[in-house]
DNA sequence: AGATATTGGTTATCAATCATAACTAATTAT
DNA sequence: ATAATTAGTTATGATTGATAACCAATATCT
């Protein structure tokens, strides 16, 4: 630590910038990272017209037919009345439809449509693309050390359930 | 109230949502680690009054004596306009200052305070508590390598600066 | 030099995000 | 049957972050 310097002993601040201490924090590193990663997503899924969230939905359902709107809700870890204007779009783009369900009548079961499909295709070939060049520099053991390295990170998260949450 | 646990095994809806295409994406586990992070670090600075962006402006400001406020909103990716807001809040607790510059009597010099700098070695060792406990499962070569890929990815964004941006 | 452009900081404003309260209809529990 | 819960919805509010326009000071240009 201690950077060279003292051209004329104390006046740096036109000079670089100097992130000694936040460079000592994993969650920095991880906050940086983690926002130009999602600016970047946001701007691959723009020409599909989808965004983190509706594009989330979207795979969510795919892999989860007959999901409940409530249930991924809880997936996605949104409020259930954001959860409605994101399913509102999408089905009024018909990529997926709302199906009373017969076992439970408040209830809505959401399936991809055919449409709903190709578009999730064509956006997830994007959004590999997107990854593979965001994490090109990392070699396969690294970029599974990261998601297991993440993966525990949420582990203790949820421990500590909320009770401290704002 | 309370726990409403049935005996009996819930509904077959309840079954457990399929996350397979999503924990496939890098990104993602980025973004819940991240989002967990940030909200235990809001958490543990809410007792100090101090938010990210304000515990960050105050580490800036500590390693950069009389940075100005331009280079500060530069180095937190904030715009000036919101700058102003938390250099505002922070000068009116008496954390910092600010001073004209004699040398530029536009831009100001800002300045940690003596309250100032006692408030961030508080925070900073709860800060560290934190970042110790949410990372306490990673031995310390891994918290290493995490850091060095947040590095890398943050490099490759910096090439392909801002034109693919929101 | 004098006109012009640029920069640092500011104010006001606006859009986007996210959470909360309150409501309906259907279901479950007492 | 009555009460309590749950799924989805509507309306609304708080918070965040970005944009436009401005003033004062400095830098640039010819």
């Amino acid at each position: 630590m201690g950077k060279a310097v003292s051209k004329k002993g104390e006046q740096p601040s036109v000079d670089k910038t100097n992130f000694e201490t936040l460079n000592g924090f994993t969650g920095y590193h991880l906050k940086r990272a983690t926002n130009l990663m999602m600016s970047d997503l946001n701007a691959t899924l723009k020409p599909f017209e989808l965004r983190l969230l509706s594009y989330t939905a979207l795979v969510l359902v795919v892999d989860n037919p007959r999901i409940r709107m409530s249930q991924l809700a809880a997936a996605m870890d949104v409020e259930r009345p954001n959860m409605v204007v994101i399913v509102d779009a999408l089905e009024s783009r018909k990529l997926i439809s709302r199906q009373r369900l017969e076992t439970d009548r408040r209830a809505y079961a959401l399936n991809i449509t055919l449409a709903g499909r190709r578009l999730y295709e064509k956006a997830t070939v994007a959004v590999r693309a997107h990854e593979e060049r965001l994490t090109r520099q990392l070699d396969t053991q690294t970029r599974e050390k990261v998601i297991e390295a993440m993966k525990l990170i949420q582990k203790i998260g949820e421990l500590r359930t909320h009770e401290t949450y704002n």
